[in-house]
Order: structure tokens, then sequence, then C-alpha cells
DNA sequence: CACCGTCAAGTCGCA
DNA sequence: TGCGACTTGACGGTG
């Protein structure tokens, strides 16, 4: 059982991926930022086996119009040995990786030109897998499209069309179903007239389902599509956001929520791909709900945490330093479950100025004059409405990195 | 440097 | 028939 989550790292350095426009699109621009993705990627990777995350999912975007004409660089033979190093990390670590063309991408089009373009872009992603010389089990995870009028006709364009793919995009091409238009019933359907692996997800089927069986039930059904040659199966996994529209990821994954579901799946070999805003930071929390470590990895989570707690409840953050006192105990669902009642609260302008000046503590005896000044004029801005905390915590950010305190700079302070 | 409109894709639903 | 909504983060131009 592997936990993992998709494109983005948050809070990790030199992290961040570059696109450009179309019109901008010139050899020189479209170099540059595939060897800055390269780069990029190659951090993430390397974050990601350092904190025993053993699946990922590579954003599209890594190849800036990787499958359109508008860039015709040969990429895979200029950063070959770029995409071989890369590659051999993620092996190195075990980490299993995917791709997930966009809504965009529809191979059951009536339009004969969209197919193509289709066709063109799962080129472009089994194309990336194979420069990383990733296995097989390293899937193209897709929807089945649209529906025109005519579900049946048009699962059997799907059907026809896929026919159409080469060999090696078959091998790596598996089917979810959607929050819209296909079922999960649906796709197995097509899964296994295809014999191809179907990805489950909750969500979709919660905002799209059919019947009324559970997550497990359908979990079971797709197990059968998935082949010794495959992999392990994957699942999707996500959570509603509360206040926005059905069908919305949620900021964090809701622990309790996810270890009621773990609860009724953990029989399964499954690998889980987390679909949540905070990325990196739910997949971290869920992998040490779900396995076997000991107290040095909450105080390690919670020293990255704490300031992000105390600027939103002070009693909160008392509670936390109480839960981890005992030095045999390992209360991870306790912990994550009173760092996201914290994360919940409203803000407090009082709070949030006690934890800024906790965080000032470590630079206020270093601080220039200036900075000194600077930093109170902040303050009383924040308290007079004139400006935000955002604002303060870029500086105190700036410090954090002028100052080499690691410790902050790791902080997830910074991030909400 | 902060802010916000624009981009890029295909389908569906509603005038 | 045509256009807005849907989705996403970063670009890129403005003030």
């Amino acid at each position: 059982m592997s936990i993992g989550y998709a494109c983005l790292a948050v809070g990790v350095k030199d992290a961040g991926f570059k696109s450009c426009t179309m019109k901008n699109a010139d050899t020189e621009r479209l170099t540059e930022i595939t060897e800055h993705n390269l780069r990029t990627l190659e951090n993430i990777i390397e974050f990601n086996a350092a904190n025993n995350i053993k699946l990922f999912r590579i954003t599209s975007g890594l190849v800036p119009f990787g499958s359109s004409p508008v860039n015709n660089l040969p990429w895979h033979e200029m950063f070959e040995g770029r995409f071989l190093e890369i590659g051999k990390k993620i092996k190195d670590s075990g980490m299993r990786v995917s791709m997930h063309p966009g809504q965009y991408t529809v191979l059951n089009s009536p339009n004969d030109d969209v197919v193509k373009r289709a066709v063109e872009d799962l080129d472009y992603h089994c194309l990336v897998l194979d420069s990383l010389k990733a296995g097989q089990e390293c899937k193209i995870v897709l929807h089945v499209g649209g529906v025109y009028d005519n579900r049946k006709s048009a699962l059997e364009r799907f059907v026809r069309n896929y026919m159409r793919l080469k060999e090696n995009v078959k091998n790596r091409l598996v089917i979810e179903n959607d929050d819209r238009m296909y079922s999960i019933e649906e796709v197995l359907e097509t899964g296994i007239a295809l014999n191809i692996p179907v990805v489950y997800d909750n969500l979709h089927n919660a905002a799209n389902p059919c019947g009324s069986q559970s997550d497990d039930f359908w979990i079971s059904q797709c197990n059968k599509t998935w082949k010794a040659a495959d992999g392990k199966q994957k699942i999707h996994y996500s959570q509603q956001d509360p206040s926005r529209k059905k069908g919305s990821h949620s900021e964090f994954i809701r622990v309790k929520e996810f270890m009621n579901f773990y609860g009724q799946v953990k029989g399964e070999n499954l690998d889980i791909m987390l679909e949540v805003k905070d990325k990196n930071l739910s997949c971290v929390k869920c992998i040490n709900c779900t396995s076997e470590r000991n107290i040095n990895i909450l105080e390690k989570e919670w020293g990255r945490y704490k300031y992000a707690v105390l600027e939103k409840s002070p009693s909160l953050y008392q509670e936390i330093r109480h839960l981890l006192k005992d030095k045999e105990k390992y209360p991870v669902v306790e912990f994550y479950e009173l760092i996201e009642g914290a994360m919940t609260e409203e803000m407090n302008k009082g709070h949030a100025i006690n934890a800024a000046q906790h965080v000032w503590g470590y630079f206020k005896n270093t601080a220039t004059q200036k900075e000194k000044d600077e930093f109170s004029k902040l303050v009383s801005d924040f308290m007079r409405s004139e400006s935000d905390l955002l604002k303060i915590k870029r500086m105190l950010f700036k410090l954090s990195f002028k100052y080499g305190e690691s410790y902050l700079l790791d902080s997830y302070y910074f991030l909400f």
C-alpha cells in the first residue's frame, strides 16, 4: 500500500513549475522552461524519496506544449540524459509515478481533429514515462470523454479509437470514472471489454453515482481489471470541500474520515492517489497515520505546524504540546485532528500577532535597527487594518532566509 | 511590487 | 447558433 499526491509539492524549495503562452513559445523559451521543469521534477522526486513517499503523479505541464505543434523541439533527445538521471532516482527510491491528461484530452470525440490531438497527447505522456524508463506499472489515467447524446455509440467510439493507439501507450492506459458523464459501472464495462485496468475515484462516484454500492464494492470490482504486469491496483481518493460546490477537492484530508475509509479497504493491496489542495502535506499525514512509526515523526511534523497552529489557537497549541509529552506513545490520529481543529478556526488578530512575535523572537537580537523598525511598523499597520498578515509573514520568511533559520524555512506557518 | 485579467483545452447546457 | 461555465496555476501587462 502506497499513498501519493499529484503534480505539485507545497513548501518545498525550488519546486515550482514554469509555463509560457503560445505566442511566447519560441525555441529558446521552451528549452529553458523544459530544463527548469526537469530540475523541479528532480527536486520533488528527491523530496518524495526523503519523506518515504512512494507514489507520485507527474504534471502534464512538464514539457510545455509537449504534444502541440507549437513545440517541435526533439526534447526527449535534447534532455535524454536528464530523463535517465531522474528516472534512476525514481526507480532507486522504489517510487511509482503516473500521469493524468486533463479533461480536454478526449479520445472518443466525433471530431476527428480532436481525436488526433488526443492521440498525440497520449503519445506525449507516454514518451515522458518512456524517457524516464518507467515500467509498465507507471500508468496514464484517462477519462472516457463525452456523451454526444448517445452513450452507446460514444463508448463504441472510445473502443475503436483506443485501437488506434500505439502498443506502448495501450500498455500504460487506464480509465477512470468521472463526476458527470461516465459512472464507475460504465467505465468498468469498457475496461473489461478492452482488457484495461480501471481506476476508481470515490468523490467522482459520490457526484455521479450508480446505485448505492459502497466504495469497497467498486474497488473490489475494479481489482479484477488489474493484471500482474499493471502493478498494484490504483484508486483516487479525495474529500468534498465543505464550503465549495459539489465535487470540489478539500483543502486538506480530514484524518478521521480518511481512517474510516482506510479501515474498509486496508485488506486490499492498493495504491491510493490523494487529490487534495495541500498535496504533500496531507500525503505525509496519511502515511504517518497508516504505518508503524514513532513519536519522533510527530515531533518533526509538530515543528513544521506549530506556528500555524499557534496563530489560530493558543489553546490547541498547548493541548498538542501535552499530547506529545509521553515519548512512549504514538497518538498520530489525535495529533492531526487537533491540528485540523486549529486550521479551521477563524483568524483572530491577537493570536496572529502573538504567533508573529514568537517567530520574530528568532531575530529580535540579531536584526538590524532598520529591520526592527520595519517589523514594528508592519505589526501596527496590521493591527489598524492597514495591511494584511501576508506582509508580516513575507518579511519573517525573508529574515529566516537571510539569517539561515532552517527550522523556520521548513515551517508551514508561511503557507497558510 | 502588488494586482488582476488572460491563457489553453473540449463539452455541455442554456438562451 | 453561440456563448458561458467548468478548471488550473502561472504568465504578463498595468498601475
